[in-house]
DNA sequence: TCTGGGGTCCTAGGACCC
DNA sequence: TCTGGGGTCCTAGGACCC
């Protein structure tokens, strides 16, 4: 047991921006400033989706992942427009800038959303006014909306930043737990969606404080660790720090695409993967990190939807290798029904410089000292001193093609298996 | 002419090992 | 004529979030 001292009173904030790919929008022409838009998918390619809208389009029921064609029926006049990530990328960085300027401990979770950790930054001000500061200049200097949530946690920040929208601060009190998320659904709660509502809705928990106040094996039986979990935070407690870091611990990088039809044709589901295993090696290049495991997602016509993947026994980072393998991984297991998406995801990832080093340490250390010419110095170090035998690189990449051979040397390596090294 | 695309975390079963 | 109990790795799928 490791010691860990949960730090007494810290001050946590969550920043969120609202409706961020809509307000991006309105800042770069601020003519649809007060207008119902979207931003969605193109519906002739099947991606026909609201993505995100503005408040004024909220007002008509018009909600993300809505398909485009209800959303138009509830607002004809709604503006619509295609995505454009480029834009949304540089404002999220203008956004964490901000952040970062008043303390390194940012957590970045989504290209919207972060924590800070603003508890040692008591020269700064209050909380609040800290907050106030942080909403001001982001407003100012990226003429962008969002709310701020603090709190003595992450999960009740969290919360707090969602009560009042747009351009919202709110604080959030462990003891103000009770009073004001108890009677709330427990569906309302982060990190309870519509599955587990209804297993919680089956044994009679149907608000935030009845999950509080449940029976913890009953929880444990019913969800696992995540039951136990919930109900912790339904306490309002969560002691998980803010991780700066976290943003550079990459877990999976993977890309897929909804095809603009279904595809049955072999040959065109294969220049799919090609095309998807050039973004992926794209992606882990810029990322500079390598993968151990590679997996495909075929969803079918009737949404049916598999995964297979293949742990690799050579780490993979160009594009054909990626592409070789996703390629086996399709043939194997492809039906021949039509396809709706195709998808390719990389994980168990290392880093780059140290995949290679790995390599090297492999295909170079471990195979000299297989080599009888290694093992022969190696004992001649040990009989006469290190001092005395030089042993550098002697061993030559050539040389691993070499017979295992020569008496003189096994007559050295019997010598040393007396030594007491421990095998197995 | 329903239902995008990027992720994280967890579970569960079977193989395998000691 | 009997078969325990860990642990880890691999694979597939599911829930959830933005």
């Amino acid at each position: 047991m490791n010691e860990y001292y949960p730090k007494a009173g810290r001050v946590i904030l969550h920043v969120d921006m609202n409706s961020f790919y809509a307000s991006v929008e309105m800042a770069y022409n601020p003519e649809l400033k007060g207008k119902p838009i979207a931003v969605a998918g193109n519906p002739d390619e099947r991606k026909g989706i609201i993505i995100t809208c503005s408040y004024e389009a909220r007002k008509y029921g018009i909600k993300t992942t809505m398909p485009l064609w209800e959303a138009k029926k509830l607002c004809p006049h709604l503006m619509v427009m295609g995505p454009n990530f480029d834009r949304y990328r540089d404002a999220s960085k203008g956004m964490f800038d901000i952040l970062r300027s008043f303390t390194h401990l940012v957590e970045p979770v989504s290209i919207d959303e972060g924590y800070m950790d603003i508890t040692d930054c008591f020269e700064l001000g209050t909380p609040i006014f800290i907050a106030e500061t942080i909403q001001n200049r982001i407003l100012q200097q990226l003429d962008l909306p969002c709310s701020i949530g603090i709190a003595p946690n992450k999960f009740l920040a969290k919360t707090a930043s969602d009560m009042k929208k747009p351009l919202g601060i709110t604080i959030l009190r462990k003891r103000e737990v009770s009073s004001i998320l108890w009677p709330k659904d427990v569906l309302s709660m982060h990190g309870v969606g519509s599955k587990t509502a209804e297993k919680l809705n089956n044994i009679h928990i149907y608000t935030i404080g009845d999950l509080a106040n449940a029976n913890e094996f009953s929880l444990k039986t019913l969800l696992g660790i995540n039951g136990p979990r919930l109900k912790e935070r339904a306490n309002g407690i969560d002691e998980r720090p803010v991780d700066p870091d976290s943003i550079y611990v990459y877990k999976t990088i993977g890309n897929s695409r909804t095809l603009p039809r279904d595809v049955t044709n072999q040959r065109q589901l294969l220049e799919v993967l090609e095309g998807l295993s050039d973004k992926v090696a794209t992606r882990l290049k810029n990322k500079r990190v390598m993968a151990n495991q590679l997996s495909i997602t075929i969803r079918y016509n009737n949404w049916k939807t598999i995964t297979r993947s293949k742990k690799q026994t050579r780490v993979l980072y160009k594009k054909e290798e990626i592409y070789q393998s996703a390629k086996e991984l399709f043939l194997a297991h492809w039906t021949g029904n039509p396809v709706r998406l195709l998808g390719i995801t990389t994980s168990d990832l290392v880093d780059k410089t140290e995949a290679i080093a790995q390599l090297d340490l492999f295909s170079y250390e471990n195979e000299a000292k297989k080599e009888p010419l290694y093992q022969a110095v190696e004992a001649l170090q040990k009989k006469f001193g290190k001092a005395m035998i030089q042993k550098g690189i002697a061993v030559q990449p050539a040389a691993y093609e070499q017979k295992e051979d020569t008496s003189f040397n096994k007559d050295f390596l019997r010598e040393n298996q007396d030594n007491g090294k421990d095998t197995e």
